[in-house]
DNA sequence: ATAGCTGCAAATGCTTTGCAAGGCC
DNA sequence: GGCCTTGCAAAGCATTTGCAGCTAT
């Protein structure tokens, strides 16, 4: 029953070695469907799982997984960053009352007019976020 | 000459009392035209302009004028939250080479389709962020 | 005089880094 | 064995808070 790529095959094909460490955590991000998790979320459930691993290395294995495009980041709030699984193009809503970040489904906002990059510049991405109050 | 409501009345007006240190942050936020700063670039500023304001006070402050509606508050980097003297509805560039954020004329952006609150929210703001490269 | 507000030193908490330990050729 | 990589303790920063002091009445 797999619904998704190994971790392991995940992890490998990023260009990393497949650690104890870094596996524990790619399961807990990639097997269970999409999430959006601090960094802080995803120590404590690796804690919980029995595998000791340290927050730094939480953080760094976050980065490290995003500069090879298996996770996305999203800045919500000063001093928080989520990590999203799903990295195809779409936007969130905010729930500022429980700090929780979800995904818009696709068909219901669109941008019809995007601005051109300024003279020199390009366009790296376009990112909305909707905050929701209650 | 004076093209701005003068900034010891926008200090009344929001119900603070028009210290010296409130007073210095105001005048240099809103005498010169629309303005995206840090608290850092803004106690820089301030320190340069000869009075005497801690950091955590242009903090306080900034804060202060957020919540009474005479910033608006960006946040476009984790760690970093930038303030806007542009408090009407519309979105932003973010220059991630220089760290600069600016405004997107209004009309060279706009959202068709807008998704409906989830059951039991209400939509608090949709916040627009370009990030360019270059 | 005094009640309440102000502004800052010190504390907090998220995030990054430098390096000792470990793994791979 | 040697070299590059890893993972974490300790450090670094942006931000917030608790309280001494000031201000307006």
């Amino acid at each position: 029953m797999r619904h998704h790529p190994a971790a392991i095959d995940r992890v490998r094909d990023a260009g990393l070695r497949p650690t104890r460490q870094r596996l524990a955590l790619a399961r807990l991000l990639f097997d269970n469907g999409d999430r959006h998790v601090t960094a802080e979320m995803l120590h404590t459930e690796v804690m919980a799982s029995g595998v000791g691993v340290s927050l730094a290395t939480v953080y760094n294995t976050l980065h490290q997984f995003t500069e090879a495009g298996l996770l996305r980041e999203i800045v919500v709030e000063a001093g928080r960053s989520y990590f999203d699984t799903n990295t195809s193009a779409h936007h969130h809503f905010f729930h500022e009352r429980h700090g929780q970040l979800s995904d818009i489904p696709g068909d219901e906002i669109e941008l019809c007019r995007v601005p051109s990059a300024p003279e020199g510049t390009t366009i790296k991405s376009v990112d909305v976020i909707v905050r929701l109050d209650g």
